[in-house]
DNA sequence: CGGCCGATCCACT
DNA sequence: GTGGATCGGCCGA
């Protein structure tokens, strides 16, 4: 059987805006205990690096958490917001460049099963993912996790040829980041919204 | 060591 | 639309 699963060279790009726009239709897979889960990537943000006042790299501030985001891309970001929420991030970028994509939201895919018990046995529909707290949640990611390779059997990306119309994609300025002052309004955050059906060709 | 705060979510009104 | 939950990380003293 082929794989689908994106090599560790995906995540080097330097274009961290390109790579939140690229990331939209690539499949978020999580391997826990043996059981797949995963979901189809519909809504992201760019964070970009020291320079960007919406990241936690800002000014060049490197400590243990943020740590990771300063390695080379293909890594998984995850921390804890709010006291609550696990929010899940790409690592991409050459080593020293803490660039991260914020997965904001997906469509569920495989194993909702097991996303349904670890939402409390709900139908799992797409409101149920639609948030980056969410969509951890019915996951299985936990901000114990940062760190781990992206290329690796327990989290990954897959490419399935899920190809969004640009139309059906919308940019707009990143959710819960006014403290960046002029850096909030930046057009990072990427939304698709399939208009028809999502077709596959893997 | 203390205090503040957050890349959110949900229950209420 | 509003407010409370809830706690690790970060910074200043």
């Amino acid at each position: 059987m082929i794989s689908h699963k994106l090599p560790s060279a995906y995540y080097l790009s330097a274009d961290v805006v390109g790579m939140a726009r690229d990331l939209l239709g690539k499949v978020l897979c999580v391997n826990t205990g043996n059981v797949l889960v995963s979901g189809i990537i519909s809504e992201t943000e760019a964070y970009a690096g020291v320079t960007d006042r919406a990241s936690h790299a800002y000014g060049g501030r490197h400590t243990a958490r943020t740590d990771v985001m300063y390695r080379s891309g293909g890594l998984a970001y995850i921390y804890l917001c709010y006291g609550i929420h696990s929010l899940f991030n790409v690592v991409t970028g050459p080593d020293g460049i803490p660039h991260a994509v914020l997965i904001r939201s997906v469509i569920p895919y495989e194993g909702l099963e097991m996303m349904s018990e670890r939402i409390g046995n709900k139908e799992v529909l797409c409101r149920h993912t639609d948030g980056p707290g969410k969509l951890t949640k019915a996951l299985g990611l936990h901000f114990r996790m940062t760190g781990m390779q992206l290329a690796g059997d327990i989290i990954w990306l897959e490419d399935r040829d899920i190809t969004p119309e640009p139309e059906d994609i919308s940019v707009t300025a990143r959710i819960g980041v006014d403290y960046a002052a002029e850096d909030a309004g930046l057009p990072y955050r990427f939304v698709w919204k399939p208009s028809g059906q999502i077709s596959f060709s893997g």
